[in-house]
DNA sequence: TGTTAGCACTCATAACAACCGAGTGCTAAT
DNA sequence: ATTAGCACTCGGTTGTTATGAGTGCTAACA
């Protein structure tokens, strides 16, 4: 446990590095209207914090900077205590028209959040596995092609072009839909699969002329990968950080966020609530000398989505972390009006 | 004009930057087997060169490099005469599934093409204006939500969900679609605000009570901009590139780069077939530095899209025209087919 | 007259020394 | 326990020098 007097100091040294990016000397603090005591106690309080894991010296006679361990430290316990769980109306900025769609709403929030903190900021939309078939629809274009389209009751719509194989003819495909339509309604994307594969394909059996071909057909339209939306804002905002001199660390920055599923997988997160990972905490190699401040919101009962900003570890804890929750209750909410108007 | 010699210099001097990023000595170019005659005349030669303004040097005792008029005279009289018009099936690569939607497809092009070059490249989709209505249809979701869905004979769907007005009910609703649907199938989506205006208006003044308000509705849902759709592959490639050195060029590339209007308007190309601009040929300050290649592909009658290539002046221009140029062959019989077999 | 060898000159780049100053650790005085 | 004082450290800057790739020019040559 650190004395007050440690914890000020380094509280000190993590706000002023924050803000200045520069190695922190002890006349420098000493300066400062709330610290009382001399230069040089402050270097034995320094010495000691070195000693303790929470400082750093960049060479032997330069200032301190705070290690990864010291901004732990710092954010376990002097910001999460003084977050208090509240509002900020982040969503006013975001929601201007009186609907507007959930995949509208997550893409904008990401952007409204990249510019409030200029750092990069990444939000998963909520998964869409829970959301249930609402409609299923077949539209012709020509003889041989159609599209497929779902809607989903969250206002989903995916869709798929597809070739008619010769072997079917417009009545078998109009049957289809509708023993579609029939069976798979309110059925969830997730239990899609299964109820494809027991309830239509035995019913497709009876009605449908060479179903087996329609049916493959069905399934590699909508079995396929259904992605988890990802969004992402101010990706060139991190340039703007002093950190990034080099052009090798942008270079596997920016190829690390081309990969969607690297990403995809950064911030699938177990847990709800703020979590903070420092550096090397995290497991990707690639942004081990970034911060990442994962939050999640709540979509209906069990659908999770995922709002998260990346910084460098000198990060303004404070600010990101008061915004993402802020920001993380005030979607659950909205959602949750929306999901119940909605249900 | 130019000797044969002064060419051949001019050539070799360029061919060996492409490759090197390095000044080119006169020594150096000696030592080429295809090089009969001394350095010193190369000298001579290149000061020639210099005077005319094909070549510059980057300090008074350095060997030189291409000015953008010497790469401009090696593209017209080098590069454009020995391309021939031909195709390098390079969309066997992008087409590997029997059908595949349009959009796909041209972003599948914007990777390969990107991946082929190490360049970025950049795909304006073909323009979706002249594609016409196929069918119009609203699901409701709820008593208060519904997505409005429009499918074009291309196959693209449009969705957007808006919330039902209290004042309209249900039949009104089904009233409006049946009539939407009777009188817009088959026109173009250019054509259809104005149609909107005429016909469906005073129609659903007859048979929709608080037209007003449902008109409104419809309008915000499908006349909001239809955005060209805007592909970018390898956008990191660009780092990989030595004239990258600073930050500072690189942040201002990428902050052009985030800014969809000034790249749609970067490519928008009235002239057919490629163009090449050079360096300061390009209006668009952010890009100075680079050269941009620009080939147009052809779908149906009179819609047109746009394939560009994005590098440094120092550019593999012989490599990427003959490529640019291939695909855009290749990617306008592609889409004549598929169109055919559309229509 | 076009070509070439030779040579003095230029300039970017690297390596090295000298210096400055911000900052430290330690010691002795308060 | 705190602080003033002082010697020491080391990154960054500046100035100097050496190196070498490359040029322009001149004079000799075929």
């Amino acid at each position: 446990m650190l004395t007050n007097r440690q914890l000020l100091v380094l509280q000190v040294i993590i706000d002023d590095f924050i803000d200045s990016a520069h190695p922190v000397g002890s006349r420098a603090i000493s300066k400062r209207k709330d610290i009382t005591f001399s230069a040089a106690t402050i270097r034995n309080v320094m010495a000691d914090l070195e000693d303790m894991g929470f400082l750093e010296k960049t060479h032997s006679s330069s200032g301190r900077i705070p290690s990864e361990k010291g901004y732990r430290y710092y954010v376990d316990h002097v910001i999460a205590p003084s977050i208090q769980n509240g509002k900020l109306d982040i969503m006013q900025h975001i929601i201007q028209d009186e609907f507007i769609e959930m995949e509208k709403l997550v893409q904008k929030s990401a952007e409204v959040l990249s510019d409030l903190t200029s750092y990069t900021s990444i939000i998963l939309g909520p998964e869409i596995y829970e959301t249930k078939v609402k409609q299923l629809q077949i539209v012709p274009l020509s003889k041989q092609t159609a599209v497929a389209i779902l809607v989903t009751d969250s206002g989903h719509v995916e869709h798929h072009s597809f070739t008619i194989p010769v072997e079917i003819n417009a009545s078998d495909l109009e049957k289809m839909v509708n023993i579609l339509n029939e069976r798979l309604q309110g059925v969830s994307l997730a239990r899609l699969p299964e109820v494809l594969n027991t309830e239509v394909l035995s019913l497709m059996k009876i009605y449908v002329n060479d179903f087996e071909k329609a049916y493959d057909y069905l399934k590699s339209a909508f079995f396929s990968e259904q992605p988890t939306k990802l969004y992402i804002g101010g990706k060139t905002n991190i340039l703007m950080q002093p950190e990034f001199k080099d052009v090798e660390k942008i270079r596997s920055f920016y190829s690390m966020m081309e990969d969607e599923d690297e990403v995809v997988n950064l911030l699938k997160n177990p847990q709800h609530g703020i979590r903070v990972s420092i550096g090397h905490e995290n497991k990707l190699e690639a942004i081990q000398d970034f911060s990442l401040i994962t939050a999640s919101y709540q979509l209906g009962e069990n659908q999770t989505g995922t709002i998260a900003l990346l910084g460098p570890t000198r990060m303004e804890y404070r600010k990101v972390i008061t915004l993402l929750n802020a920001l993380s209750n005030e979607m659950t909410e909205a959602l949750y009006l929306w999901y119940k108007n909605n249900g």
